[in-house]
DNA sequence: TTATGTCGGATTTTT
DNA sequence: TCCGACATAA
């Protein structure tokens, strides 16, 4: 039976409500505390493979994730383990179990779906954060508040705010104070930017992430929408519950109001995302926000990791001020416990880790299964450097991404204005690479778009800016040839990649590799039906990886994981390594002002640990380099070890200076004063 | 009105 | 180091 790899508690996570379900019932809410290596999306999977074989229909079944990487995972093992139990007759389960991805990903579909219900047109185009700064921007430029006395909040900040305020569902003056008390004293103005920030995305029949959220919670709370949605899933089921924020939580109780049929899975000592507004509470106060109270299931036996490695990940978290649930214990002995590393600098860092990374795999370990993670993206600079000079593959996940460099924005751009001609971003973007174009004409133009019916036929016909000539004519009929459908998807692709590809050499110094990127789009587009959809994914779901290679590593290649701790959720390796263990990387001294700040870096910690399977490295610089910031440049600074692992968790740790001593490259530092250059030097003339 | 150069300031994590 | 605001020259 498909359930006998459980162990009890997994079982009663997975059969939870099945009973009632065949007496043509809903079985009541069920919360799953699942702690780090818990074997939580086995359960998941089996859960919902134990729904759909006795009878639930996977066309029903919403499934929310935190990536699409999860959902695919997911629906993945859900296939097998219904083939297994079912056989042929289980047909493609996979592909029926249509509604899973992101909360975001969801609401744009039911949005487009229910837009008439909504007054609201279905061919919205969706903003990322960039674009969604950049339009903050301009109208920040039009309310006259770039240039004030003393400095505005900057168009990232602005956002930041802004999406704060909605996606935690409180009032901008205690955002403010809570959050950016910097910015306290422009509350009236930024209330001004705000609105006409709504006003701006309305005209141009765009939204941004928030509005995916917002225009979904709005329309739930209208009871005949929020019926109508939620017959649609016999079962709704949340992943990584604990990261979400109030607004996804409203959407979800709206939907279910009495929790019938509804899961959510977490774990509050895994909770990183607060910066996004995610909140434990929802997490915590789910049980009780239904009557009877919703069901909990506690997985407290880690499958993953060694012992000693989890006693250390134990302590760590155990330190945290407040504690809600579990101690994970683990059957995996192991006579290694995980290694705090001790190494000068940043350079030796790297060089430690390349050696070790090299080492594992002599012994047997695929680079696949070892990862190097960080607190911020840039922490990996200089081992990025030394791997490449080693021929050392890698892949990076988290921080920049191929689509936020800007030929690929320019790319996307056309197609956004060509699908969306109102988008001024897009417009007023591509409009400013054509030479003689600058931010006074380009207004010019969009602002006459916008005043026709056919803004893009308008575009065709009006006089080109005094000095842009037959580049701007090449541009309108470009545009005009795309048009507002896509009959020539995805041919039109490289028609657009020939009207840039001279400006692309005009702008930039390496244009050659920015081609390449090009050429990527290209193939990557060609795999989706249409534009819509590619744009929307893509904004979406963006590909979350950058190696250093020119393409995408093949699958079948082998390469090392480089990636921040918050891309790492969900994740395992063999072999982990943690870079920058010390105070003011971790917890990152930016940010570590409030309690609440240093215990989310506590968390960030514990997840780290937590993804080592076999051995864990902690990697100690004994100085390290910041740039920037403050007054006086670049410096190093001396570091000590992080906070979080005071002398007296020392003993769960094996502690190691690396280069070992005596095998030093360079020679040990000298004692002071070994010579008496001053006398010599005096005695020279004695 | 656009293109270019200088200077001052900057906070990390992501849908 | 990188970005954005500002000033200046074409």
């Amino acid at each position: 039976m498909h359930l006998d790899t459980l162990n009890d508690n997994q079982r009663r996570a997975a059969t939870h409500g099945v009973a009632e379900m065949l007496q043509g019932d809903r079985g009541g809410p069920l919360l799953i505390i699942a702690g780090a290596g818990s074997g939580k999306t086995n359960t998941l999977a089996h859960r919902v493979a134990h729904l759909i074989v006795n009878g639930a229909d996977p066309a029903r079944i919403l499934l929310m994730t935190f990536s699409r990487r999860a959902a695919e995972e997911l629906t993945r093992r859900v296939e097998r383990i219904c083939t297994q139990v079912l056989g042929a007759k289980a047909g493609p389960v996979g592909a029926a179990l249509n509604f899973s991805g992101t909360f975001h990903a969801i609401g744009a579909r039911l949005l487009r779906e229910y837009a008439g219900e909504l007054g609201i047109t279905p061919d919205f185009t969706i903003h990322d954060r960039e674009d969604s700064a950049d339009l903050m921007n301009l109208v920040r430029h039009e309310l006259g508040l770039s240039k004030t006395q003393t400095r505005f909040p900057a168009k990232g900040t602005c956002l930041a705010i802004y999406s704060r305020t909605l996606n935690a569902q409180a009032d901008l003056a205690e955002v403010l104070r809570t959050a950016f008390p910097w910015c306290a004293a422009w509350t009236a103005e930024l209330k001004t930017l705000f609105g006409a920030y709504v006003e701006a995305k309305q005209r141009q029949n765009v939204l941004d992430y928030d509005d995916l959220l917002l225009y979904w919670a709005e329309a739930v709370r209208e009871p005949a929408l929020a019926a109508h949605m939620g017959a649609r899933f016999d079962h709704i089921m949340v992943d990584e519950y604990q990261d979400t924020n109030r607004l996804q939580a409203a959407i979800l109780l709206a939907l279910r109001p009495d929790g019938r049929g509804l899961t959510v899975v977490g774990d509050d000592a895994q909770s990183i995302y607060s910066f996004r507004a995610a909140t434990v509470r929802n997490i915590l106060d789910f049980p009780r926000a239904f009557s009877p109270p919703a069901e909990v299931v506690t997985l407290e036996r880690n499958y993953r990791s060694t012992q000693p490695i989890l006693a250390a990940a134990n302590a760590v978290i155990g330190e945290a001020q407040e504690r809600f649930t579990k101690n994970l214990w683990s059957e995996r002995a192991s006579g290694r416990r995980p290694r705090l590393v001790s190494v000068r600098d940043e350079t030796e860092q790297a060089r430690f880790i390349a050696d070790e990374v090299l080492a594992h795999r002599e012994a047997g370990t695929l680079l696949k299964q070892q990862a190097v993670l960080f607190r911020a993206a840039h922490h990996s600079g200089p081992l990025e450097v030394e791997l490449t000079r080693r021929n050392i593959p890698f892949v990076k996940f988290g921080g920049l991404k191929f689509l936020d460099s800007a030929h690929v924005k320019d790319l996307l751009a056309v197609l956004r204005f060509a699908q969306n001609p109102r988008d001024r971003v897009a417009g007023f973007r591509l409009l400013n690479l054509l030479p003689g174009v600058g931010s006074a004409s380009a207004q010019k133009v969009l602002d006459a778009m916008g005043e026709s019916p056919a803004p893009l036929k308008a575009l065709g016909e009006m006089a080109p800016p005094p000095r842009a000539g037959a580049d701007f004519a090449a541009f309108a009929i470009l545009m005009d040839s795309l048009g507002t459908a896509d009959p020539h998807w995805p041919a039109e692709m490289s028609r657009v990649r020939r009207w840039y590809e001279p400006h692309l050499e005009r702008i930039h110094e390496d244009a050659d590799m920015r081609k390449a990127d090009l050429l990527q789009m290209e193939a990557i587009a060609a795999a989706y039906p249409g534009r819509a959809r590619f744009l929307t994914e893509l904004t979406l779901d963006p590909p979350d990886a950058t190696s250093a290679e020119a393409g995408a590593p093949l699958k079948d290649e082998d390469y090392l994981i480089l990636s921040t701790i918050h891309s790492a959720k969900g994740q395992e390796w063999k072999s982990v390594f943690v870079l920058n263990v010390v105070d003011g990387c971790l917890p990152s001294d930016l940010g570590a002002g409030s309690s609440a700040e240093i215990e989310e870096e506590r968390r960030l910690l514990y997840v780290a640990m937590t993804r080592a399977k076999d051995d864990l490295d902690l990697v100690v610089p004994q100085r390290f380099f910041v740039h920037g910031q403050h007054a006086r440049g670049d410096r190093h600074v001396y570091a000590s070890r992080t906070r979080f692992i005071p002398a007296k968790m020392l003993n769960l740790f094996e502690a190691r200076s690396w280069p070992p001593p005596g095998e030093a490259e360079t020679a040990a530092p000298l004692g002071p004063a070994m010579v008496d250059v001053r006398g010599r030097l005096r005695g020279m003339w004695g």
